[in-house]
DNA sequence: CGTCTATTTGAATGTACTCAAAAGCGGTGG
DNA sequence: CCACCGCTTTTGAGTACATTCAAATAGACG
């Protein structure tokens, strides 16, 4: 049942039985059908929620009405707006399932609960941010220094399982290209 | 001496005369002229600094030799590179001043010593931790949605002072343009 | 099997790039 | 104070890469 996000925990954290046992209780799970939303642009994002099943993706739409994907989640990842979630702004993002999809979520206030339970916790939030921030820090800089096939490159490194598993359409707006041009990218190279 | 950082902190938190005291005990002043590096690429970021006079410039250099601007900072700003303090990882990223400039500095052991003596602090530097991930989460967006044009006129937003007061070229590389494009869009305006 | 969507391909267009040269500006030393 | 030098910015011409629009093909789903 909650094999995997303890697993995740464990990588930073080490809990006793009894903390993962409270940690647990706290959680609450929801499925969600392709293309149905975990969020939608003008919510309040009120969770983090962990990817225990499934394959999300999270993207605004600009004035004249194009996607673009700001990142994916899949198993093992964690998601949500943390903008939204920190902020308590309404979203400027929706989040959409791109497979049947099975989420663990916390809510905010059971986890300011939980950090005086399991001071721990303040620790891996802690570093999931870290993360988070230093993968963007990244992705700027490779939006700034990478020609299109190169940011390709880099998508395929960080989300290998990706690759044949979502639409073409997706991953271009990830890379910030259109699909024509994606699709003349993958071609060129065989 | 420490007006403006104080009132820098003042905007989150607030500290008794005693705590003020013992905050600006640990920082320690550094003066850069103008190209001087307060930071250079391989390494390690050991510092938060927070800018008093001037202004510095965080960048990359691809490997055609190119540089990429990553942020500026002048005067009521916090720089560094997170990414390397908090990983103690080496940078990738030169600081430089741009103009003569006065950094205050806090270094990670006093830091963390301080956490403990006041306890607030953690709360500022989770703001500040949260408004750069903000920021970057803002820029990823830009780049990924707007034209050249559209991007020059955030960045005229995010930094107002700057506009007449660093190089066009400098300009340019954050937008991620060339110098020659930039200058087209400035006269393209009038 | 048929419909709808995703992907590929082609042709024309456009935006930003490179390279080269000229003009502008600021600082230095005579 | 002026002349010169180096660096920055502007301008021009040709080019490259990605875009748009349109059409054909392939795949997925009921």
């Amino acid at each position: 049942m909650y094999e995997r996000i303890l697993k995740n925990l464990s990588r930073h954290i080490h809990l006793s039985p009894g903390e993962q046992e409270l940690f647990t209780s706290c959680l609450k799970r929801r499925r969600l059908r392709r293309k149905q939303f975990l969020l939608q642009s003008g919510d309040i994002s009120r969770y983090e929620c962990f990817v225990d099943e499934g394959c999300l993706r999270t993207y605004g739409i600009d004035k004249k009405g194009q996607e673009h994907t700001f990142m994916f989640a899949c198993e093992d990842w964690w998601t949500g707006d943390m903008y939204s979630y920190l902020t308590g702004q309404p979203s400027q993002f929706d989040i959409e399932a791109l497979e049947d999809s099975s989420l663990l979520l916390l809510n905010k206030q059971q986890m300011d609960k939980l950090y005086e339970q399991i001071p721990q916790l303040n620790k891996f939030f802690r570093i999931l941010l870290q993360n988070a921030y230093i993968s963007m820090q990244r992705r700027i800089n490779e939006n700034l220094m990478l020609s299109a096939e190169e940011r390709y490159n880099t998508f395929l490194t960080r989300y290998p399982q990706l690759e044949n598993r979502i639409p073409l359409k997706h991953i271009a707006s990830y890379v910030g290209i259109t699909p024509e041009s994606l699709s003349r990218i993958r071609n060129h190279r065989k």
